[in-house]
DNA sequence: TACCTTTGTTTAAATTCTAAACTAAGGAAT
DNA sequence: ATTCCTTAGTTTAGAATTTAAACAAAGGTA
């Protein structure tokens, strides 16, 4: 049965960009939509997909056209296929979530999309679409996802505190202040942060600057898959 | 931008529905293609999404169609959308994974596809498309998920012993034996499971009964999510 | 009645976690 | 130059948890 017998659903990407400055919270990052349906409304970054590009490609296409910002961390999350969620017909979104940090990729302002602006994440405006329940759906994996796995790094800068790790933690999870000064044990016996220096010009003892090791890391996700260690990545928090 | 401005691809589900018996691997259900591409060749039960129906129920039916398997758990996996993974054209796949205790759902034997069989998971044959990147990717989730949800209860009858719990969670990790007696400490002391009475015409001392008790569960994850019990329902392996 | 098998409990030693006290290293204030 | 303040980082004792082994129980079978 070849495919041109069936109907066919529009297919989109879509981005939720979760953006750290190292401040108190998480920023996200909406366009305003200048066209037909929800105009003038917030919405994630997307659109349809190309005929001969990968998901992630078209999600990270769509994202710089619309917005200016590349080169980041991208997952796939989740498809949105439920008939009605678009007023355009059936459009199924391949829901993405992407990492930056703020000081790298500076203020995202650009192009055909009229408006494009970062929020707090806990201070979001009205949204088009089911894009309010594909956020809060990416909000859960980053948080339950940055408990086993070091992707909280893509949103710090290339050398952090450890100071600033926890802090980010914190932000993320929601967190008050946790485990004190434990996460320290717990964050550096996994082996996959390198020292890189001390802090330079602060009014106070210098903390040492690291670097996330990405080599080290793949080394204990080997072992680990293969039975050699059992609880080395656990920086459980 | 209306949608009929832009090509579309295909849109299919797929599902890699895991079986287990009691015994010591786990199972998968496969059709054999009585068609076109691939014709002949083993893969997973799916095929073209409807307009109107939700991506899982559209899963579920083509399960039921192909196979006459129904009422499973069946939950969204991801989605394959590389070019070229069909040969008929651009076709993007949401794949799900699903469970079922093959003591309920007899042996799966029907319909419109030609052939369908129950195949042990380490001995599958030649797989069409990239079904065996998929059927890959649901193992990996699956044995994951198992360890910090309770997924595994719907592979087992109703009521089961401690015992045929311990088996499962050994065969789905692919771990020889572990722990011992303190599985059964771990996973009582969650309080998700209930008692319902004792073996009976074993040649030992009868095991007790249990059934996993949802309700308790749903409890313990609205604890957890709001801040009053951290660990409660790490039954970690 | 003795024996076999599997279920289920108890417990002591080992390990890990928690939280507090303590030490260190700067700049700023005096 | 000295003292003070702030944050970084270490040590450690007590608490809690995990591990693994010994032990006890409950059937059926010989």
């Amino acid at each position: 049965m070849p495919t041109y017998e069936h109907p066919r659903p529009s297919v989109t990407v879509d981005v939720v960009v979760f953006g750290y400055d190292g401040g108190h919270d998480l920023k996200l990052l909406l366009i305003q939509r200048g066209s037909d349906p929800y105009q003038g409304q917030w919405a994630l970054p997307g659109g349809f997909v190309e005929m001969d590009e990968d998901l992630e490609a078209g999600a990270l296409r769509e994202l710089e056209e619309e917005t200016g910002v590349k080169d980041l961390f991208v997952e796939q999350l989740y498809t949105f296929g439920k008939p009605g969620r678009d007023p355009r017909g059936r459009v199924i979104s391949v829901a993405h979530y992407a990492l930056v940090n703020l000081s790298k990729h500076p203020a995202a302002a650009a192009s055909d999309a009229s408006e494009v602006a970062w929020f707090s994440l806990d201070k979001l405006p009205e949204l088009a679409f089911d894009h309010a329940e594909i956020i809060k759906l990416a909000t859960t994996r980053l948080r339950a996802k940055v408990r086993y796995q070091p992707i909280g790094f893509e949103l710090l800068p290339e050398e952090f505190t450890l100071g600033e790790l926890q802090a980010l933690y914190e932000t993320i999870l929601g967190v008050p202040e946790f485990n004190k000064r434990n996460f320290r044990t717990r964050i550096l016996r996994t082996g996959i942060l390198e020292e890189v220096g001390r802090q330079q010009n602060v009014a106070h003892r210098p903390a040492i600057l690291y670097r996330f090791n990405e080599a080290t890391y793949q080394q204990l996700v080997e072992q680990r898959d293969s039975g050699v260690l059992r609880r080395a990545l656990d920086f459980e928090i």
